[in-house]
RNA sequence: GCGCUCGUAGCUCAACGGAUAGAGCAUCUGACUACGGAUCAGAAGGUUGCAGGUUCGAAUCCUGCCGAGCGCGCCA
């Protein structure tokens, strides 16, 4: 401040928050910063000078060795050793907290994905969001959240129907219905329903006997599934209790009385063009029976009601549609279109022999999370699919998933967890006590390990900041990098050789290594992946 | 036709408007009498779909075109 207001200029010109990065080129320092660059229009400086006169400033502060005018007008500093120190310190002392944070402190979110329809098993696609899902949940509270994961299953409708007849058909040796489903799990489900009531058949109710049973059969499967994947939820919602409680009407009466609906063509819709939905909605039918926005509608104020502050939808693309109208819902029913966050991951493809494939419910080709899971293991598998953005559609190859080879980078980074878990045990063996002079680390290697490392809370940050889990996974690649480099170079070794005694360099590397580990097992933790001490 | 999303190395994918666009896999060359070689060092591989524009600076933002996926029901 003072180095602008010396000079005349004006101090409101800076930006609230000035970004720090870590250059990706090393000889730009240890952090870098624009600042200069930014704010040297808005106060008719050339950018160069103020990054001098911001460079003199900062010479002299404690925790920075040295300030350099680069480029056009970036700052690059660098750190004094002591200060690594404190990064490694910082780890040790808040271990298994290291990288939470408290942006999103106090913060009710009620976080809804994977949400398939329980008319068969969870397919390729809702694996996706149960991997990212799960892992943004585990972001969000990591930033401080109040994360309630919930699972909104779609059981009233025609949809069960044709899953009940579907089920009746089966039962009876018949095939599937034309508007039906197929698949192996229906005879399987068929068969437990009749053993559990023999003449379900016969019954006079036989379809909601079918009903009744079938689809909570179906429930049970699709947790089991997502508990075996390592994705627990707070809350599995059922649509049809909304219908039951009579929430529904109500929040339907209340639409028709605030104004929100208008009744045309014998149907009441929703004015969602005002909201910025590309056409109204029908809410009642004209044969009087709720649409499906009905639910939604009613389940967003009973959401609300539960005292959520941020109510965040993971769709898939082919949902993408339900954007303007879930906003406007929101904003029909006088709240704020705000609170509602939609996140729209793209479809993840089958890809054999290079071609893809069309999967296809009738032809047995669906892949679904335990077929993708016994080819490759849960932890692969969620790392597969939280690795990457899921902004852009996922390939996955069958051809590899059948080879089971180690093309998958989670090895990468598990391995260098349980590389660290091995130079422990054996220093261990040897009676080595790890010691805190990191000053004499001094290495370019443990430096970047140290300087790695440090990054962490940025990053859980970020990720949770722009709701993107995969930068962890990215972040992690990173660190696995800068430990195996570490523990590859001959002059950073942490055991001593042969019948050597233990030096204080090494006992400091030791502690390095404890602080690693707590970042690897940080890290993974939050993308649901074990954190093996063997492999 | 309209709308949403995407297009980056041979393949799968990164890169909150920043500096020389990065990893893994695959290919090639090296490193095991050294804490676990599921590793490391190095090589090669790019007009970021195309063309304009904004900016000190664009893979990123804007416009148009090309291509891909998805969506456009008083179904759910």
């Amino acid at each position: 401040m003072d180095v602008l207001s010396t000079r005349g200029l004006d101090p409101a010109a800076l930006p609230a928050t000035v970004t720090i990065e870590r250059p990706r080129n090393p000889e730009h320092g240890d952090y870098a910063t624009n600042l200069a660059l930014q704010v040297a229009k808005k106060l008719g400086v050339v950018p160069r000078d103020l990054a001098g006169w911001l460079a003199d400033a900062l010479t002299g502060t404690a925790a920075i060795s040295s300030v350099d005018v680069a480029g056009p007008g970036f700052l690059n500093l660098r750190l004094a050793a002591d200060a690594q120190g404190d990064v490694v310190r910082e780890v040790l002392a808040l271990g298994a907290a290291y990288g939470t944070g408290d942006r999103l402190a106090g913060v009710k979110i009620n976080l809804e994905f994977v949400s398939a329809n329980p008319t068969g098993p969870i397919h390729l696609g809702g694996t996706r969001w149960a991997a990212v899902g799960d892992a943004l949940g585990r972001v969000l509270a990591a930033s401080g959240g109040d994360v309630t994961r919930e699972y909104y299953f779609n059981d009233a409708g025609a949809q069960i129907d044709r899953f009940v007849r579907s089920l009746i058909a089966a039962a009876q040796g018949e095939p599937a219905p034309e508007d039906g489903y197929a698949g192996a799990y229906l005879g399987d489900i068929a068969a437990e329903v009749l053993k559990r009531e023999p003449g379900a058949l016969t019954a006079e109710d036989s379809h909601e006997v079918f009903r009744r049973i079938g689809v909570n059969l179906m429930f049970e499967e699709i947790k089991r599934d997502l508990h075996d994947f390592g994705t627990d939820f707070d809350v599995y919602f059922h649509e049809n209790s909304l219908h039951e409680s009579g929430a529904v009407a109500k929040a339907i009466d209340q639409l028709k009385e605030s104004g929100g609906l208008y009744f045309e063509d014998g149907a009441w819709w929703l004015r969602s063009t005002e909201y910025g939905d590309d056409k109204d909605r029908v809410v009642v039918k004209s044969d009087g029976d709720p649409a499906y926005i009905a639910g939604d509608i009613a389940y967003f104020l009973d959401k609300r009601a539960r005292g959520f502050d941020l109510c965040i939808y993971m769709l898939g693309a082919d949902h993408h549609g339900y954007v303007g109208r879930l906003k406007a819902a929101a904003a029909a029913v006088g709240d704020d279109p705000a609170t509602v966050e939609v996140l729209i991951g793209q479809l993840v493809n089958l890809v054999s022999d290079g071609k893809p494939v069309r999967m296809s419910k009738r032809a047995g080709t669906v892949i679904t999370m335990q077929d993708l899971v016994e080819a490759v293991g849960v932890d692969a598998a969620r790392y597969a699919m939280t690795r990457s953005s899921a902004d852009s559609s996922l390939d996955v190859d069958l051809d590899l998933l059948r080879k089971r080879s180690n093309e998958n980078p989670v090895f990468y980074v598990q391995y260098a967890h349980a590389r660290i878990c091995s130079v422990l045990r054996n220093a261990a063996d040897l009676g080595m006590t790890p010691n805190d002079s990191f000053e004499l680390l001094r290495h370019d290697r443990e430096g970047d390990l140290i300087r790695t490392a440090g990054e962490f809370p940025r990053v859980v940050a970020t990720a949770a900041e722009l709701r993107e889990p995969h930068r962890v996974a990215r972040y992690l690649e990173e660190l696995a990098g800068a430990l195996h480099r570490f523990y590859d170079t001959l002059e950073c070794r942490v055991l001593p050789r042969g019948d050597d005694d233990p030096t204080d360099v090494q006992g400091a590397r030791l502690q390095l290594c404890v602080a690693a580990r707590h970042v690897f097992a940080n890290g993974l933790r939050l993308l649901g992946v074990t954190a093996p001490e063997r492999m």
